[in-house]
DNA sequence: CATTATCAATACGGTAGCGTATGGAATTGA
DNA sequence: TCAATTCCATACGCTACCGTATTGATAATG
């Protein structure tokens, strides 16, 4: 799923690669289709919280937060997003999983901009800003080499991010 | 190719498509990937200086070339280029198209900064956030609602990126 | 007018993948 | 112990593709 895509997950190769016949897979699920559905709940759940609790648990004042967001997020292997990202073009219960994911991301990112004092629409502008960035730079991939990733510029990116306006 | 990415590339169905057989399809293109690769320097082409040219066009001091590309961004159908984008995971010819298009487009938005007066590392690191964000945006694609675009909060966002700092 | 180039149809063999039917072994529980 | 449950294998039919070989049909050209 991460290395390829949605669409290479597939029955016989999967069946193949844990040494079984594929009579097996059809006992433990429906259909091909149960078993991305069975993972893209795992993903749902697990994206959901995984990055933001990793920054809560780090603690530090909302700037220091936004600061190991970056740093987390640069280290972070977007691969498995990435892919949910994609297949969510064609596949509507992805579609709607992810939608879901985004918008609990983006509600992250405004309270931390809301609890820096900066209005309603100064907090959101900010946030989808931040977010958009963010999936770029996961979008991209490895294609960001090390001394391009946000995270490293961080020193220019933040105060401009964090100056009253 | 834009609706359903390069996997739905195929040569029956595109033959169908058209009204004819794929003895003809065959005729045209060695193969199915000769077809995939066509298409792939068509769009390099066309990327890299659609947008770019248009902007120019357009005209303006640096500041104002800036809220044109933001403009014609958020109005731009992505689905292409997000394709393109998914297709270079896997392919290597892909990936080196779409790694010149990216390169181009970041020095043309770094060369906007510098015309502002920013040093190099102050104008790199405001390229690379804006050309993450605007991707993110393309990725994003129908998700991002109306009122959500990027070009929607320049207010907010132009001049945080413009102040010196 | 004959020939050649251009474009398309038909027909074939081959692979990868889905899902089903059915039988067999191992485990468990009454 | 013996029947039910659990897990897996084998074998099958079916579809969507790829690419090739061959044979027209039409248009351009010497």
């Amino acid at each position: 799923m991460a290395a390829q895509g949605a669409d290479a997950v597939r029955v016989e190769r999967l069946a193949e690669a844990l040494g079984v016949t594929k009579g097996s897979f059809y006992w433990h699920f429906k259909d091909r289709n149960a078993l991305l559905e069975a993972l893209l709940e795992a993903w749902q759940m697990q994206a959901t919280y995984a990055i933001i609790d990793q920054v809560e648990a780090n603690g530090g004042d909302c700037r220091a937060r936004l600061t190991t967001l970056f740093t987390i997020v640069a280290r972070v292997d977007g691969r498995l997003d990435r892919a949910i990202r994609t297949w969510a073009e064609q596949d509507p219960s992805a579609r709607n999983a992810l939608d879901q994911v985004d918008s609990r991301r983006l509600a992250y990112l405004e309270t931390l901009f809301l609890g820096m004092g900066f209005s309603l629409p100064a907090a959101n502008a900010r946030a989808r800003l931040v977010y958009h960035a963010l999936i770029g730079q996961f979008t991209m991939g490895p294609a960001v080499a090390h001394g391009a990733r946000l995270s490293e510029s961080l020193d220019i990116i933040l105060p401009m991010l964090i100056r009253e306006g």
